[in-house]
DNA sequence: GCTGTTTTTTGACAAAAGTCAAAAAGCCAA
DNA sequence: TTGGCTTTTTGACTTTTGTCAAAAAACAGC
């Protein structure tokens, strides 16, 4: 639980108060790897925050997954989609790894929204570095070339590569395994 | 403004008090179509709602012109990027069409959130719809095809082919002029 | 209605990335 | 260490998309 307070002060230091509500809202978890903790077609009614562990978002396209994010410390991990419009997932979250996590329900969210006015700032200056972040990943995505987005990778995010099999991280970028194999073979 | 107080009610409607500061800060501005409401480099200090008109976000690349996104009725438009973390900003923000725009300063915008709870949560909610809108764009430039792309532009943004040269369209789905050409002459 | 400009289309070719299948390498547990 | 799995790499080929250049069409101002 330090680890998340520590993690939001980065964010919008709160105040004694608000960190006492948020502490009695979040729950922890420890997963073991493989588990599932959200399925495609079901609610996603909880937000979590990675303490420890990876984690990854995909879903079934032609029979192939398809990983868009991967979650690893000190990430807020979610199904953005249904987690905000309360509508059933497209997605599914698997650990890769091992996981200590804290999650909060979607109501216990609102209702500490409704409280605490410095909450709401928090999620709101959380959600403008997401949409930079996200942002980021779109213009890569549509206007650099498997190999620029690779090298991207290796210089923003190495991690990833040290802890997640190829075929994930081919997806992620999008592009198939067999080209991000090459494209590795040739740097 | 009646437009931009409509707009605003249906992300979270505002108390009376909340709609006269937000009225009192915003500025109205008629413009002529191609003028550019930011260079790149410059920081952008403004944000921006659409009552009339069309506009977009465009960045050099290899000395060729990218669009990445466009502005049309009821939008808030900015280079969010720059706007958030007050640096100078990649992008170009042009008018497509002579435009009716509504503009508020950063620093208008920091004062209303401090002095209004009621829009520190129309942000946030804010933010949650443009965060979801523009993950379904990166699903969709990350691991669609072209031909998927402009089919998805038809069925739900159909009036962005009707108001915009098909030079920014193309560059706006991620692909060339010439290959968005063929796309559309056979189908 | 004509001219000059911009936008869009077409053609020929090149580059990038995907697919399918098989081989190689890594990993794990008996 | 030795099979039996999974993950990664390699090869041959196909498809998709990009590039460059030129033609055709659309548009604006006179």
């Amino acid at each position: 639980m330090e680890a998340l307070l520590q993690h939001i002060k980065k964010f919008y230091p709160l105040g004694q108060d608000a960190q006492e509500a948020l502490y009695n809202c979040f729950t922890q978890k420890q997963l073991p790897k493989n588990e599932l903790l959200l399925q495609h077609d079901n609610t996603c009614r909880h937000l979590y925050f990675v303490e420890k562990g990876a984690l990854r978002g995909f879903y079934n396209l032609d029979g192939k997954e398809i990983t868009h994010w991967f979650g690893f410390e000190n990430d807020f991990v979610t199904s953005f989609h249904s987690f905000i419009t309360q509508t059933p997932a497209v997605e599914n979250i698997q650990l890769l790894e091992s996981c200590t996590l804290w999650s909060i329900a979607k109501d216990d969210l609102t209702t500490l929204l409704n409280q605490h006015q410095e909450i709401e700032r928090l999620l709101r200056i959380a959600y403008e570095k997401y949409y930079i972040r996200l942002e980021e990943r779109f213009v890569n995505a549509q206007f650099k070339t498997a190999a620029e987005r690779y090298e991207n990778l290796l210089t923003q995010t190495p991690h990833i590569l040290e802890r997640v099999p190829l075929g994930c991280v081919a997806s992620y970028l999008g592009i198939s395994q067999e080209t991000l194999s090459r494209i590795r073979s040739r740097l």
